[in-house]
DNA sequence: AAGTTTCCCCAAAACGCTTTGAGGAGAGCG
DNA sequence: CGCTCTCCTCAAAGCGTTTTGGGGAAACTT
């Protein structure tokens, strides 16, 4: 059943049936009823293609998701998506997600850009100097950041969260608690959001008066398995750090672990800070010794995003402004006072 | 630029431009070859709108995501994301992700379907009985399956894993290696891989002579925490199993836990083994004792999967057929005789 | 030299919708 | 009664492709 089918059955001009559909004025109240009732009874549903060369709105929304062997398709890209999606959804938008090698992101993202199927992006995994931005805007397509960078040439829309507040917030309250030797098992520094929440760390520190020491600073994947060894190698150094902060949720369930193994009681031998996204399956309250987190929910920041993606196709968003969401530092019982 | 816009610079019409372009044999070498390097110089993309409309081939396949609070964005569903979105990406297929709550995925499911955005829906999370395969044939749209169910009224396209033979095989060695109280943890019983994980031990102790004993046996959620509890609980039992077959890598992680909080030694005096989809994230061989698993990879899954969707999209494959994969057992150190 | 192929290319229609620009029918006014 | 205004409806023109049905020119036959 497509529109002329239908406006035949009503013996009314497709012009008027579509007026009718779309909530136009210029169509009387009772042929509007009609048109509705039928649409109803027939199941009419417009062709969104159709729809979307006429308007020129795809309706939908895209996404790049990295793939391949060696990315690890992990809790916090689902738990993105889950929020992008839900507010996708909500909006009556489509979401489209185009899988890219990291490798060659710039051919998926002009490919998807350029397709027409898409009324604007959303980026994520974003790193120092991303040249996806620039070409988004010599796209003229409407998009948004998750992530920044530091020293951005000029303003785009983004949000991010304060990644550098979270672990300066952390590292004070350890340094608060009497800490001095400090671990960070960080992600991969290759991003920038990794960048900032080191500079967090040394920052706290060197306001303490002394520096994050290479010894105790580790860049690593956000596998168990890598925080397990990061931690494990800490703990077999002649000075042990008396606290770590880690990066993800997961990572802390390996540093755990290794601080079990070692036959130390978590929150009294030694401290621990975990960043938390807030994944549905790994929460810190549930651990042994629940774990004092700095937190942000990954899939509050996902619906954010949508929303204002959104709001910038429909233009209702103009400005090129970044949006800074300061995790709140929520103490638990993996922190405690620096053993003397 | 558009197909009109380039033909004109090239001094050419539409219709030989889009030949030359698409291959077809009705057009000079040497044009083709003019028109290839205008494109590549010009940077021109066909509008995919424009392309579904005319071909009504809409490119793109679509999938729907469970949504919602309730629902728990678990790195299993990022996994087959991943195959289904890489191999879409080979056969340069579009993917289109439906968000939907699980309480009405029949009306997103319509939405979808009916929509004209895609050619090809991929079923995943299939229940017993599950409405949706009934819908998606009245709607004479491609699709499979991703599971089945037990009776089905006909065949359709599916791919499953062999859960009951899995859990068959995993069961059986552990009835060699000399066990009898053999505990399962299983994940939610209202989808139909969880009640063919139950029906494959239960098989098996059957026929070994025995029962699968309610006292022995849970269904949870596949989260760490719930694979703790049920772990917790099965060792606080007068008898206590002296073997657990569960359902995931990540209840794994939390019936490790328990098991040594409870001092005891995996392998020795507890055996264990878990199903694993093959998540990078969570590698059974890193585990501090190497676990013993029944293996099927779910990214491998997923590419199968958006594979076959496609041949049927295209017609090269029409047969209903389902596929069935059989996991292999694979022995590493968490599984031991049982003891005296 | 005329007829027949073959090779390239083109004009135009089609896909299903939205939107523009107009027009017919009443209603209200002088 | 004629004129203007509203209100409702419609025909037609896009949107950017693909595809159909030709058709002109060159090459090949006879």
């Amino acid at each position: 059943m497509n529109l002329k089918q239908l406006s035949a059955r009503l013996g009314l001009s497709p012009t008027t049936v579509s007026r009718a559909l779309n909530g136009y004025p210029e169509v009387n109240a009772a042929t509007r009823e009609r048109v509705m009732k039928a649409a109803r009874e027939t199941g009419y549903r417009p062709n969104r293609t159709a729809q979307r060369l006429a308007t020129g709105k795809a309706g939908s929304i895209g996404l790049l998701m990295p793939i391949g062997d060696q990315v690890i398709s992990d809790l916090h890209f689902g738990e993105f998506l889950n929020g992008l999606g839900e507010q996708a959804q909500t909006e009556d938008f489509h979401l489209v997600v185009m899988p890219s090698d990291p490798a060659d992101e710039v051919t998926a993202l002009r490919s998807l850009a350029t397709s027409g199927y898409v009324d604007g992006l959303c980026l994520a995994y974003i790193r120092e100097n991303d040249q996806r931005i620039d070409l988004m805007e010599s796209f003229g397509l409407p998009f948004i950041v998750h992530g920044r960078f530091f020293d951005a040439p000029h303003a785009y829309p983004s949000l991010d969260v304060d990644n550098e507040a979270a672990f300066y917030d952390a590292t004070r309250l350890l340094l608060q608690l009497g800490h001095r030797r400090i671990a960070l098992i960080n992600g991969d520094e290759n991003f920038g959001f990794a960048i900032r929440r080191r500079d967090g760390v040394a920052k706290a520190c060197r306001e303490a008066g002394f520096a994050l020491e290479p010894r105790f600073h580790v860049s690593t994947q956000m596998t168990e398995a890598d925080g397990q060894r990061a931690a494990e190698r800490f703990l077999a150094l002649a000075e042990t750090p008396s606290a770590i902060v880690c990066s993800s949720m997961i990572q802390a369930l390996g540093i755990v672990r290794a601080i079990e193994a070692a036959g130390m009681t978590l929150g009294e031998d030694i401290s621990l800070i975990s960043y938390d996204d807030v994944l549905p399956l790994l929460r810190p309250e549930l651990f042994s010794v629940p774990l004092t987190t700095t937190r942000s929910s990954l899939r509050t920041a996902g619906k954010r995003i949508a929303e204002r993606l959104i709001k910038r196709i429909n233009g209702t968003e103009t400005d090129d402004f970044g949006e800074l969401w300061r995790p709140e530092l929520v103490v638990r019982s993996s922190t405690g006072r620096a053993p003397d």
